[in-house]
DNA sequence: CGGCAGCTTGAAAGAGTTCAATCCGTGTGG
DNA sequence: CCACACGGATTGAACTCTTTCAAGCTGCCG
């Protein structure tokens, strides 16, 4: 493994890239993202610490979309015939990671449902509820106080609202006394307010451990 | 393997249960789903013969979405134990149905970069191109026309859009001699024009076996 | 102190939705 | 063989959520 840190707002894979390396994310924020022919991004994910947000090219060679980071992040590097020597020793592991990747496309179909059918208000406050949950799950999350240094254009760029709009509705989930939000940290007042605006239901995330299959 | 027979538009598994048989479509067209609290519906992926749309189940024990038939089809199910048993014998196999989930994730990606940042236009051309060139993979495509019996209101629901939307922009696609659809089978008049007004690369699909690891 | 990224605000424009009918082809029962 | 029901397609008009454009504002860093 490869350690390195990285600055904020760099691609660490881009998309046409056939990378050689998997990277796992040891500190920071990052996302995966793609832009339209017209130069519009789309956010797809939201990376935190312990996530391999590339594990993908282990079996697609060519990367579809770009990975970037958001804030400065610690980042090891797995050589692929590592990991599949990894993989081969102990086929139980991949079956760990191939969840993994289920549960990152089922979070793809959530903000799915968001953006296609969802107000800018729920879909603001569904993501709130998602990224307090995971970062609750990776113990990031200090009381209702939860890391969460993305911008507002990102925040539009994940959730297909202009940052005009994302600021507007940020100004009335505020004043429902909903959540506080300045300085990369997400203070959440009103949690059940909150996961009612926001439509959240966490089953998606596939966190509770009855849920496994062995 | 049990092989059935299913009325169209009917559940084939729902949103909360917890399979023990996978699911073969072997003809017909299927879709998973998922609606809002509101009763909004979102379609997150359209299927076709040959594909396991709920291959999840093996490792994600409760549905966080349902699938269900869109024409009458043929399934044939297969019990979890004995595709478990399958892959353990051939552990090559279970790289393709890993790679398989992930080509059906990427498909989920580009989809959400077409619902938060393309024109409704560009949305219903591109699913088009998609499903074009995915059925022509299974070689269900003769010449330029192309089976896709879904009504306005799924293809509104797979895009995020109204039925009234898609009704009024087909009719601009159709002004525009890019194509004809009826009768459940599309005809592409101008497959170039119709990839340039959806901006389709199919590069997502990943299915140049060029893209393939080994 | 200037510069810059990110946040905020106002006003106008627009893409897409909603509501409410109408139309059309097909299958069904009398 | 015709009336009727029904799902799906189509249309018109009003409405609204969200975008776009164009400035300001603010805090931080060199």
């Amino acid at each position: 493994m490869r350690v390195q840190e990285t600055r904020a707002d760099q691609d660490i894979v881009r998309e046409g890239d056939r990378p050689s390396h998997c990277c796992l994310l040891l500190d920071g924020f990052a996302c995966r993202y793609k832009f339209t022919q017209t130069g519009r991004r789309q956010i797809f994910a939201f990376h935190t610490p312990g996530d391999i947000p590339d594990i993908l090219t282990l079996h697609l060679k060519t990367m579809d979309h770009s990975l970037g980071t958001i804030t400065s992040c610690t980042l090891a590097f797995i050589a692929h015939d590592h990991l599949r020597d990894l993989l081969r020793r102990h086929p139980r592991l991949t079956d760990v990671f191939w969840r993994d990747t289920l549960i990152d496309a089922a979070i793809f179909r959530e903000w799915m449902l968001g953006i296609g059918r969802r107000s800018a208000k729920t879909r603001i406050a569904h993501l709130f509820c998602e990224m307090v949950t995971r970062l609750t799950a990776v113990d990031l999350v200090d009381g209702n106080r939860s890391p969460l240094p993305i911008t507002q254009t990102e925040l539009g760029d994940a959730l297909g609202l202009s940052t005009v709009h994302v600021n507007r509705t940020l100004q009335e989930l505020r004043g429902d006394a909903l959540l506080e939000w300045e300085g990369g940290v997400l203070t959440v007042l009103d949690w059940a307010g909150l996961k009612q605006v926001g439509e959240f239901d966490p089953s998606y995330l596939h966190l509770d451990p009855t849920h496994f299959d062995r």
